[in-house]
DNA sequence: AGTACGCCCTGGCCGC
DNA sequence: TGCGGCCAGGGCGTAC
């Protein structure tokens, strides 16, 4: 499921390939991908013959930057995949391949999605962040313990907050899972009781597992590729993560699985206070 | 404002 | 072999 580190290991190999060229056109095959207010034939007549003058990321957010007003945006939801492919080898599409970038030199960009959670959409670059409406970046430089302490100052259990995209964007079930674990903070623990040493390990762990799991290119359980087809490593690396009932690499105590707010959450019941 | 829950969706897995 | 039931969960909408 692409986090922010799928997602960031997306857009550096899209980047090489991709940035200046043109787009000849987009093809939107199944036109409910196209959420928000904008339609298909709205995002291919907006995309059309423009260029792709950056590629950025965005929380989970994929964003081609077009040398007009516009940003094409796209959001892999669980299992979305955004496939470079070859103008030298045939099209490879399949029935879940939803979007088709084609570019003027005949390379292309594929837009995967099994289960149709991800979605597209344009809109003006002026009003990109109002539109995403999401929180701070945590690997930004502006991301200080400071910063922390502010969005952190909520009862939000600190799980759900960690994953709330409009306070920090970027972190999903996984990572915030390994965050917790690495940081020694109980998931269900209320944010605003955080101490400031508590905070000082959270600040670090947020930045340490992130930056490792870019490092690994991501984390593939399931159906995450990056932009080539390869699969990520980060998932050898998991310290509690889908490890429910096995020992702690830390003090051995079986990891704990629980439901929380609908999703599974993971941790070391001794490690994690 | 927070939380709980249902919805979207499909492949994979389990039990019979 | 096949089929029903359940699970995974990001983000959004709704009810409390």
């Amino acid at each position: 499921m692409p986090e922010l580190p799928e997602v960031e290991t997306i857009k550096r190999g899209l980047r090489k390939k991709v940035k200046g060229k043109k787009i000849k056109a987009v093809k939107v095959l199944l036109p409910k991908m196209v959420r928000r207010n904008a339609s298909a034939k709205e995002v291919s007549s907006r995309a059309r013959g423009k260029k792709v003058v950056e590629i950025k990321r965005r929380g989970k957010a994929l964003l081609f930057i077009l040398d007009s007003p516009d940003v094409l945006i796209f959001r892999l939801g669980m299992t979305g995949q955004m496939l470079w492919s070859n103008p030298l080898s045939p099209l490879r599409k399949d029935k879940y391949t939803h979007v088709i970038i084609n570019f003027e030199n005949s390379e292309r960009i594929l837009f995967r999605d099994i289960r149709q959670f991800g979605e597209v959409f344009v809109t003006a670059e002026c009003v990109l962040e109002e539109t995403l409406n999401m929180g701070i970046e945590p690997l930004d430089k502006d991301f200080t313990r400071k910063t922390l302490a502010q969005v952190t100052s909520s009862p939000m259990k600190i799980k759900n907050l960690l994953m709330d995209q409009k306070k920090i964007a970027g972190i999903g079930n996984i990572y915030a899972d390994e965050i917790l674990f690495e940081a020694g903070i109980h998931p269900l623990k209320p944010a605003c009781v955080l101490k400031s040493k508590e905070l000082g390990m959270l600040h670090r762990a947020i930045g340490s597992i992130l930056n490792e799991a870019i490092a690994c290119k991501g984390d593939t359980i399931g159906q995450y590729r990056d932009a080539f087809g390869e699969r990520g490593q980060y998932q050898n690396y998991h310290r509690v993560y889908q490890r429910g009932g096995d020992p702690c690499h830390r003090c051995n105590t079986p990891v704990k699985r629980i439901k929380l707010s609908g999703r599974s959450c993971h941790f070391c019941p001794s490690c994690q206070k």
